[in-house]
DNA sequence: GCCGTTTTCGGCCCGACTGTTTTCAGTCG
């Protein structure tokens, strides 16, 4: 797929034309086809090739045209044309806070700055001091920035972002007492995105100034990018950016609605509500100069006719059009989590032995669990023998008798060979009460193929993290998802969103192509640590943002309803 | 550059903050 090599240049395009100071429309068309792309789900090539290119929203005739030469020959003129007369490190200058399109224009201009390496040294000389518009005050912002450029991290994970949002939360609940009420998140943290930008944090108060000081104070922080009476930025260990807004609470609704976004659902929000004589902003929804809502969250949609719906969704992927309608799905919700299906021991690579991880996974209310140890091939993960598989298998049925009111599943996690066959034979596999298969290796060899082969053996249950993507290393292999969609619901065999926070595999597009062919899936945290089963979250958050009711789910099953679900494909 | 029960031309979201400005441009989210 080549959808985001497809985006990226788009993108490219797009600061280009900004550079150069075209009109705001056009850059945003870009900007806009862009998106659609990545989240086409379907691949761009095939759309290409069935001449369809215009099916996607945004991309006309013109756009067409560029995306159909970037297919055939890996570049677009009109781009190369260019990028001869811009910046040669452009699109990392334009990476620096503070230091925009229209700066950057300037500085090259007169002073000729092409590199991050030029950008530094007018600093270091003052000539960009000397430029119009620029003072003391801007070259110090952006010497800044240039500085924490080099070490700052693009992207935070979900799983670390919750993490800093928990911690923050704590410290400023205790903190600031009675002073705050209602705190969120917002921004892409609420949304649940699989890594976001920054931490956007809303809390209620009647004390701005006050809350915005104690996150100066609080121990991370390592500097302070503003703090006013409504909204605080720091940087917690130099890396991670925390936004703050206090808001009072007759606005607290509209702002947690215009802090969630995202951007292109806030768009259309406001078009919506524009041309039905609305004006939305963060302080509420107005008729005129009249407040006519903005306590709560739900007023904003019901006023301009929408149902309300869950952050997951607002990402302008046809929630508006669903809640136009009163089709917004209930979303499956980590309370209707009844089991972990995929979690591993001492008995190949986890930190904790069998009866402490069935008390660790009881501990968070769960009705049973499957335990799945890697397989033989596994060779770096201390994978099983048969022999060692079978006595799993026995521990796990002695270890049942003791227990009441919960059941372990004895299962595997078997890897997909390079060849496309499974790790154990049937006759081993037989003997199991779950199985889940996975690529662990060849991730270039026929991946479809051997997904497919996998699927197509009937006591396969679930594949585990499908496309084998490292979020923070590797990038997914090619597997045909329309095809492994078509094979899963054929067999009845689900796919896993593996809720570890570097995999989150499959991922919210993924999900949802699964969820409307007919495929059930399957989270799972892969967890090897108890710590790790918190992941749980990210992984249900993955799977409301990709549409997943709870019965698309089968860890919401009973285990009577997951016993009766297997029966149908094993 | 895109798009259409407002339209094939004339629209295309909203505001805060900052610093450099004597009234606003640039940047960001």
């Amino acid at each position: 797929m080549k959808n985001n090599e497809v985006a990226d240049i788009l993108e490219k395009f797009a600061d280009v034309l900004e550079f150069k100071g075209d009109v705001g429309f056009k850059i945003n068309a870009y900007r806009k086809a862009a998106r659609a792309i990545v989240d086409l789900g379907d691949d761009i090539e095939k759309l290409w090739r069935e001449n369809r290119l215009g099916d996607i929203p945004g991309v006309g005739k013109a756009l067409q045209e560029k995306i159909d030469q970037f297919l055939r020959s890996g570049r677009i003129r009109q781009l190369d044309e260019h990028l001869a007369t811009v910046p040669r490190e452009l699109f990392q200058l334009l990476e620096i806070q503070n230091f925009g399109p229209k700066t950057a224009a300037l500085a090259y201009k007169e002073l000729g700055v092409e590199t991050i390496e030029d950008l530094q040294t007018a600093i270091d000389n003052g000539s960009l001091a000397s430029l119009p518009g620029m003072g003391a005050k801007k070259v110090a912002k952006i010497s800044k920035s240039l500085e924490l450029h080099a070490r700052a991290e693009k992207e935070i994970s979900i799983g670390m972002a919750t993490i800093i949002v928990a911690e923050l939360m704590d410290y400023l609940r205790e903190k600031a007492g009675d002073k705050a009420q209602r705190m969120s998140a917002a921004g892409s943290v609420r949304r649940n995105k699989e890594t976001v930008h920054d931490i956007d944090i809303l809390v209620e108060t009647d004390y701005g100034e006050e809350v915005i000081k104690l996150l100066t104070e609080f121990p991370r922080v390592t500097r302070i990018l503003g703090a006013g009476a409504t909204k605080g930025s720091v940087l917690l260990d130099d890396r991670h950016q925390i936004d703050l807004r206090a808001i009072q609470s007759q606005s607290y609704g509209a702002a947690q609605q215009y802090f969630t976004g995202s951007q292109a659902h806030n768009v259309k929000l406001r078009e919506m509500a524009k041309k039905a004589g609305y004006k939305i902003n963060e302080w509420g929804i107005f008729r005129g100069d009249e407040k006519v809502g903005g306590e709560n969250e739900e007023d904003i949609y019901r006023i301009i006719g929408l149902q309300w719906m869950p952050p997951e969704l607002r990402e302008d992927r046809g929630e508006i059009e669903a809640a136009a309608e009163n089709r917004i799905p209930r979303l499956v919700a980590l309370e209707d989590i009844q089991a972990d299906l995929h979690m591993h021991t001492t008995k190949s690579d986890g930190q904790h032995s069998l009866e402490h991880l069935v008390e660790y996974v009881r501990q968070r209310g769960y009705r049973y669990m499957a335990v799945c140890d890697h397989s033989k091939s596994a060779i770096y993960a201390n994978g099983q023998s048969e022999q060692r598989l079978l006595q799993t298998i026995a521990d796990i049925r002695s270890l049942n008798e003791k227990l009441e009111n919960f059941t372990v599943l004895a299962g595997i996690e078997v890897d997909i060979l390079a060849d496309g066959s499974l790790d154990f034979s049937d006759d081993i596999l037989r003997q199991l009460d779950f199985v889940v298969a996975s690529i662990h290796s060849a991730f270039q060899t026929d991946p479809t193929d051997r997904t497919i082969a996998a699927i197509e053996n009937k006591y396969v249950d679930v594949i585990g993290h499908p496309t084998g993507r490292l979020i923070s290393r590797r990038q997914a292999f090619e597997l045909d998802m329309d095809r492994v969609i078509a094979a899963a619901s054929k067999t009845g065999t689900a796919l896993e969103v593996n809720s570890f926070w570097d995999r989150l595999d499959l991922n919210d597009i993924n999900v949802r192509k699964a969820v409307s062919g007919g495929v059930k899936i399957s989270i799972n945290t892969d967890a090897h640590h108890e710590k790790h089963l918190r992941m749980m979250a990210l992984g249900v958050g993955t799977a409301r943002r990709g549409w997943a009711r709870k019965e698309d789910v089968i860890n919401t099953y009973s285990l009577d309803q997951l016993r009766a679900w297997q029966k149908r494909h094993r």
